[in-house]
DNA sequence: GTGTAATTTCACGTATTTTTCACGATTTTT
DNA sequence: AAAAATCGTGAAAAATACGTGAAATTACAC
């Protein structure tokens, strides 16, 4: 489980990434909300821990900003006494909040519970979100800004494997022997035309796969 | 797994290589933060235990030199009573900290930890850190400064392999032979006119490619 | 069988990349 | 000190890779 912890303070943090560690997950840490909205984008988590008082950009803004690209839950921490808007956060998608000072067991309880109601749900359908761009792999739908691409077979087939590998890259040998089969022997530049497909139908987010001249092709965001 | 042990005093040294020997990983010792920040920019590291209180130069003071040039996790040693300032060494990026006396059970398990922390996320992308310049091999990426910079293929695949050899003599023809195929029979002298565009690419981080006068090309920090 | 959708091949145009080569600077050898 | 060898560089020529559209082939449902 890899578990972001967002809070200004470092005593703060330290204390989060004791209990987090102590359950066997990962921790990975950020000072404020602008890092975290930017660490979310360039990587996946399991769960965040967000604190709500922060420099730059506050935890609900960060949660909002987050949420509009990547669906990871959320427990909200608060200093008691700070007016916590439970209306507000429920609307953004927080799936739960403790107030400062907590416990470890409180902490971890909350952790294990949200992590546990999550991983339920992923098993059914866990779906990515790069943006405007959602995948769903194990329903095999891809939706551009919210309406559903009709894709190939082929086409899927090559999107799942790039996002699977996203931020590598991917010579279109390796291409044809992962997607296609080890027993293709065909031309390599079928993979391009695919590409192009593909392209065509993940519309304005055609920008993530990006081409490597003289190699191949990859997913980055 | 490489450790390196800093500290001023050889009973210690002594009690941690064997620690650390006894887990089958191999040892390393300098005896000051100079020596130490030296041994770090010529040999790469898998773990750094590092004593905060050392003549010439501190633990600290190592560490955050260190840590502008590569990223190795660092455990840092502190005698008891000893001022240990847990926010600035959470700040250079100290990864654990235990405090002298240590059991051997108790610098076993923190080594462990960190290396296994660690290994876990490089696993996922290994990015080389030579000062202001990052090489992403798996992801085609190159950083000077933190800004992209665009190499064409060939470049790519030059300073790859220059990295990969780094600090080895390397001959046009090997050059030749192993970047560009043995069934490339042109001139020698297009190794040099790649080079002087890959140097281009790399501003101030050309320093890195050394010219062998009658031999060719190695890169060294 | 037939028709439709999917896949693959291929050729063209364009933009980029690679290579060659020659000149001048620098170093080494005679 | 002159001659020879080696290297850095710029520019031009040659080669290559990629996107695309269209045609050919294959797969599959009915």
């Amino acid at each position: 489980m890899k578990i972001l912890i967002v809070d200004d303070e470092v005593m703060i943090r330290n204390v989060l990434r004791e209990y987090v560690e102590f359950e066997g997950n990962e921790a990975y840490e950020a000072e404020d909300g602008m890092q975290a909205v930017k660490m979310c984008r360039e990587n996946d988590y399991d769960l965040i821990l967000m604190d709500v008082m922060m420099p730059y950009l506050d935890g609900y803004s960060a949660v909002k900003e987050i949420k509009k690209v990547k669906d990871v839950p959320v427990i909200m921490l608060s200093a008691r006494g700070e007016e916590y808007d439970k209306l507000f956060a429920f609307e953004i998608g927080v799936d739960d909040y403790v107030t400062k000072p907590f416990s470890p067991k409180e902490v971890m309880a909350r952790i294990n519970a949200v992590t546990k109601r999550h991983t339920a749900k992923e098993q059914k359908n866990e779906i990515l979100k790069f943006e405007g761009l959602e995948i769903d792999m194990a329903g095999r739908n891809v939706y551009v800004d919210g309406v559903k691409a009709e894709l190939t077979p082929k086409e899927y087939e090559l999107l799942f494997y790039l996002v699977r590998n996203k931020g590598i890259a991917l010579t279109r040998e390796k291409l044809l022997y992962d997607v296609w089969g080890f027993d293709f022997y065909g031309d390599d530049r079928t993979v391009d035309t695919h590409i192009k497909m593909l392209r065509g139908n993940l519309k304005e987010y055609r920008k993530f796969i990006v081409t490597l001249r003289g190699l191949g092709y990859k997913f980055e965001l």
